[in-house]
DNA sequence: CTCATTGTCTGACTTTAGTCAGAGTTATGG
DNA sequence: CCATAACTCTGACTAAAGTCAGACAATGAG
C-alpha cells in the first residue's frame, strides 16, 4: 500500500477525531464526570447487566461500582440482581434517569442534525453513503482470523450455526447424520485446521480443513455470518485455509457445496478452484471442487 | 430531514469514534502523559508559538506552561522568543525531540496501515474514496457563514483574495480602478451586506449585496477561496445574500460576471438567473444576470 | 508616555480517572 | 459436597488533567 494511501488515511483520522471526537467528549458533559455520562447512556432505556458494562466500557470492576454507585446516589439508576444469575447486577434507568438519558440522547442526536442541517439534500444523500461504506470497511478491517480448538465450545457454536444456515437453505432441510462426517477430531491439528473469523469478539465466520489423504485435504464448514457478508470475510478465511493446508503440507484441496449456496460457488470459482466428479457420496452435494495449491502460499 | 439519516450519523460516529478514536488515546501513549505526547506531536518538526498551540490544543495557559516545561527537563523540546512579538514563545523539537515524534509519527502511520491491511487492493480503493468523501462533505458542514462589518479587516483579506483572483483568471489582468466601484459604505446595513464564509475560523468565502436602486440590490464580491470550492459553499453564500436582500426589502437582484468565471455563471444560471442586457458598463463584464426574488425567502 | 491588552508563568488547588489487593457472594463442573 | 471460577464491592492508593488567581513583561493604541 503507498504512502498517498496512509496519508489519506491520517488525514481522515484528523478530521473525523476532530469533529466527531469533540462530540464525544462535548455534548456528554452535563456538569457530571465524564465516565459517569458515559455510563448512564450505555445503559440505555433497557436497562444493562454490570457485567456487560464492564466489557463494553472496558472499566475496572472497582471504578465502575464506584461509578454506579454515584449514579445511585444522584437517584438516576437503581441496581437489582439480575434473573437467573444471582452474581450479576442488572442496573435500570429510574425515572429521573431516563430523562437525564434523554437528553444525551437529544444531544447527540443534535450535533448529527447539525452536520447533515447544512448541506443540500444531494449531498446529505452523498455523504450518508459515503459514511456506510467507510464504516462497513472499517468493520470488515477489524475482522481478525485466528485458529481455535476444533472442540471447543467457539466452534460449536460457529458450527451450529453454519447446520442451522445449511438446514434453511437447502430445498430439503439439512440432516447431519445423513451428510458426510467432520468430526472435531479430524480438524484438529495436526490432521486438521478450524480457524474462526472474529468482529469485536464475536465470531462471524468460520473455515475448517481435514486432510483426506496423503497430501490431499478438504475444505469444511465454510461459514460467514449474515450480518458480515460482502466484507471480504470468506475471501480472507479462504486464503487463510489454502496458507494453512500449505503449512500442513498439502498439495491438493476438494470441497463439495450445494447448489443453493452461490456465494461460496462464486467464491471458490474465483479463487481457481475447477469442478470435478464427485470425490464421495454426499447426498447433500452438487458441486465438486479441487484446487492445486501453489508451492508456496505467497499470503 | 429523516430519522434515519440521523440514525445512520450516530452509527457512524460511534463506530468510527470507536476505532480511530481508539488510536488517539493508544498510539501516543509512550509512559508518558497523554497531553504530553499530544503536545509533543502538535510542535511538530518545525516548531510552533506557544500561543498557537494553546488555541489549537485549547489548554489552559498555566497547564501548557507546565507540559512545557516536563517536555523541556525530559530534554524533548527547548523554547525561547519568538521573533517579532517578544511576548509570545516559540517552541522547538530538540534532535531528541525529534526523535520521539517521529516515534509517534510512526505509530499514527502504523495504524492507518493496520486499517488498510486487512483489505484487498479493490476495498482499499473503495475505503479510501469513502472516506475522502466523508471528509470533504464534513468539511462542508463545518462551513459557517455570517454578516461582518464590509469596513473590517476580515472583509478586506476576502476583497483583496477576491480581487488577487480576478487578476489572475482575466485575460487580461485586472483594474480595480476601472471596475464599477463597490465601496464598503455601500456594503454595509442597511443598505448593503457583507457576508464571510468560515472554515475552522479561516475566512474561505464571502459574498455582498448592495442597493442599486428603490427595490432592486446587486450581487457583488462572490468568492470562494480554491481549497473550499465543491463544497456547496458558493451556493450557501448564494442562499444567504438572497434572503438577506429579501429582508431588505429587494425584490430584484442583478449581477455581472466575466465570461472567464465559468463556475459562478453556472451557479447563478442554476439559481435562476436569467440574463439580461447590460445595465452598467463594467469593462470586465460580460454578462449580465437578473433574478427576480420570490415572494419570501424560503429558507 | 500611559493604560489596557496580550501572552506567559507560578503556586495552590480540585476533580477525574484509573489501579490493585483482597473480601464476600454465587455459580458450576466433577 | 468441594474446589474453583465468576462477579461485585470496598478501601487505599496514584497519576493525570484541569482550574483559578495573581504576578510580570511586552505590545500597541491613543
Amino acid at each position: 500500500m503507498s504512502d498517498e494511501q496512509i496519508r489519506q488515511v491520517r488525514t481522515f483520522n484528523r478530521a473525523v477525531t476532530q469533529r466527531v471526537g469533540a462530540l464525544d467528549d462535548d455534548y456528554l458533559g452535563r456538569g457530571r464526570p465524564l465516565a459517569e455520562s458515559r455510563l448512564l447512556f450505555e445503559i440505555g432505556e433497557n436497562g444493562a447487566d454490570l457485567r456487560d458494562l464492564r466489557a463494553s466500557l472496558s472499566l475496572d470492576s472497582g471504578y465502575l461500582s464506584r461509578l454506579l454507585r454515584s449514579l445511585e446516589a444522584a437517584g438516576f439508576v437503581a441496581s437489582r440482581r439480575a434473573t437467573g444469575d444471582a452474581r450479576v447486577r442488572r442496573v435500570t434507568l429510574t425515572r429521573k434517569g431516563l430523562a437525564e438519558w434523554k437528553i444525551l440522547d437529544r444531544r447527540s442526536q443534535d450535533f448529527a442534525r447539525s452536520l447533515l442541517a447544512p448541506l443540500g439534500a444531494p449531498q446529505r444523500q452523498r455523504l450518508l453513503a459515503a459514511m456506510a461504506e467507510v464504516e462497513r470497511f472499517m468493520r470488515a478491517a477489524a475482522v481478525g482470523i485466528e485458529p481455535v480448538d476444533a472442540r471447543g465450545a467457539e466452534a460449536r457454536a460457529c458450527i451450529d450455526a453454519y447446520l442451522r444456515e445449511l438446514d434453511e437453505r437447502f430445498d430439503s432441510g439439512f440432516d447431519p447424520a445423513r451428510s458426510v462426517s467432520a468430526d472435531p477430531e479430524e480438524l484438529s491439528p495436526p490432521r486438521g485446521i478450524f480457524l474462526v473469523a472474529r468482529l469485536d469478539g464475536v465470531a462471524v465466520g468460520c473455515g475448517a480443513v481435514k486432510t483426506l489423504a496423503r497430501r490431499c485435504g478438504e475444505i469444511k464448514r465454510m461459514w460467514v455470518a449474515s450480518n458480515a457478508r460482502g466484507l471480504g470475510v470468506g475471501q480472507r478465511l479462504l486464503d487463510a485455509l489454502e496458507a494453512h493446508a500449505a503449512d500442513m503440507n498439502l498439495t491438493t484441496l476438494r470441497l463439495d457445496t450445494n447448489r443453493s449456496l452461490t456465494e461460496a460457488r462464486a467464491l471458490y470459482a474465483r479463487n481457481g478452484y475447477r469442478e470435478i466428479a464427485p470425490y464421495n457420496d454426499n447426498p447433500y452435494a452438487d458441486h465438486w471442487f479441487e484446487k492445486t495449491l501453489p508451492r508456496r502460499s505467497s499470503r
